[in-house]
DNA sequence: TCGCGATACTTGACTCCGTCAACCATTCCG
DNA sequence: CGGAATGGTTGACGGAGTCAAGTATCGCGA
């Protein structure tokens, strides 16, 4: 796995060459633009964060305190920005773009949305949504902080089986199941999708700006009874509360459509999920063991009685 | 779809931000070394091209002749590189590192890597992969023309489910084609992974830098015949034999395994795959219009008899 | 063979980028 | 109250990067 380690490496400075011209070409390239490259970072920061001291915007780009203090004397003698002291502070002064700043910012802003413009303008739909979709994901595995408040909402066109493909993967990866999981899933979203009806089932999934954060369906078992299937959340989007809104969601839809039960087969081994469900008032009816993914495993039927 | 497009120039130059500040900052840090950014870059250019002459390597770092000229005058007098005038064109001088450079890229280029190292050694094994994939496909979506040669091998872990997400996505783009043929691809995939047995079937791949560029599947449909299924190739990895290596990957398979026969379904509005069919020697037997994918279209059987 | 435009660099001059260290004023905290 | 920390400014300096002018050589057509 060494040897797996070093393509990686390779990988992403093979990336990182690319992108240093191809892209970063982008926002170097100002062309009859009043502002330099560290001068539109910095009118962004000013503009997006405003009224804001030298501080903040230091650390923002983490830039150092004394060149930032030359841009921001260099902004007010163009009367980009008006810098008035703090009344609770008398150390520290508060920046603001003036009009001339708007003026400003709006141009190169205009600018660096022309130059992405063209890039993409050249790629077909899909093309262009699935490199959005890379760069946010890339982006999202490096700091997963820096994502949005996640949406859950309805599958779209390929999720199901692209859910089949992640959870084979994260199961794989963290429990060793194997192709029986693998097949199992594909079934699942298969049938599924053979015969969906939005009034009687549904998938959702979680989102986070754009990406797939995770996802779980909710069958009809009949005779009113409807069962939750392939809970998962990917491993960048953890602790954040996903899991629980979207057997939330489980709940409120098995109610409202009519069911009387709501049931789910888990495993002891996951631990996070068991939590989840039964702090939504899922109890678990029955365990037995099985060896349906390829290592013995004990699994659970859970039960809950939604109110009429 | 205007707002469609104002959300990607905003995610991708959301993701330029980020990257400038996160990984943009892996390279700006040479912590001890002797080399600056620029110097580390043309570092490794000359070393990857030597012998090499100042204008190509202008044009590889797209850097202006009079600073490269400069910083490969800076290179002679550190002792790192030696210049030899061309004897075909005393203009020119070859470039070419004298051992105290080549020690000095080494250092620099370890020190990359560590870098980086350290930057994956953070994260897990599936997060690791998943983001080497993110920016691989990134690459390759921005420039096709960057990808290495392509590789023919077997399906992996979650590589069924994801070839059924991916052409679900890519004919309802370019077809419009609906969920019904998302049903079919599921269930065809979830039908090859339950009956799966390496000596009857197989799922190939087209890799390219370890991105899926393409896949096909081979199943056996009783009494000697193979068909193949699922064809397809991602648009970033058209036009390069892709197909062609596909099919005849699976001529070969299904020749070798002793079926006689190989057939597959395909459809008139599929020009390209048409002619790939074609070239292998396979023949279309039938025709037949049907509706199954939403829009009414004209399905192809064809066969192709095997050579015992 | 000459001459002219193009090519492969080199050099000067200049501005901006970016860092380090010293410094001032104000605030915080024991 | 006094010392440490904070917010910011300034000087000094070297590298990054661009533009324009200049030199030697090459390619090519008359």
């Amino acid at each position: 796995m060494a040897d797996m380690e070093d393509a990686d490496i390779t990988a992403i400075r093979r990336f990182n060459r690319f992108y240093t011209q191809t892209i970063g070409a982008l926002d170097a390239r100002f062309l009859g633009t009043e502002a330099t490259l560290p001068e539109a970072r910095l009118l962004f920061e000013i503009a997006t964060r405003e009224p804001v001291t030298a501080t903040v915007l230091q650390d923002a780009l983490d830039m150092d305190a004394g060149y930032l203090s030359r841009l921001v004397a260099r902004f007010a003698t163009r009367g980009w920005i008006a810098r008035v002291r703090r009344s609770d502070d008398a150390r520290a002064r508060d920046l603001r773009l003036t009009e001339a700043g708007r003026a400003a910012f709006a141009v190169v802003d205009q600018r660096q949305r022309d130059a992405v413009s063209d890039l993409l303008g050249a790629m077909d739909g899909l093309a262009r949504r699935d490199l959005v979709e890379s760069l946010t994901r890339a982006r999202l595995l490096l700091d997963p902080a820096s994502g949005g408040a996640f949406v859950i909402r309805p599958f779209r066109t390929g999720e199901p089986a692209m859910i089949a493909a992640r959870q084979s993967l994260l199961y794989a990866e963290s429990h060793g199941w194997g192709r029986q999981l693998e097949t199992l899933e594909s079934e699942v979203t298969a049938a599924f999708l053979r015969d969906f009806d939005p009034e009687r089932e549904q998938c959702w999934v979680a989102d986070i700006d754009g990406i797939m954060a995770g996802a779980v369906f909710v069958t009809d078992e009949g005779e009113g009874v409807a069962r939750l299937r392939l809970l998962h959340v990917e491993p960048f989007a953890r602790r954040r509360g996903i899991g629980d809104a979207l057997v939330a969601r489980c709940v409120g839809f098995a109610r409202d459509t009519g069911y009387h039960t709501l049931m789910l087969w888990t495993h002891t081994v996951l631990e996070s999920a068991r939590r989840i469900y039964a702090a939504q008032g899922f109890v678990c009816v029955e365990t037995a063991m099985h060896d349906a993914f390829g290592v013995p495993l004990q699994g659970e039927t859970w039960r809950l009685e939604l109110a009429a």
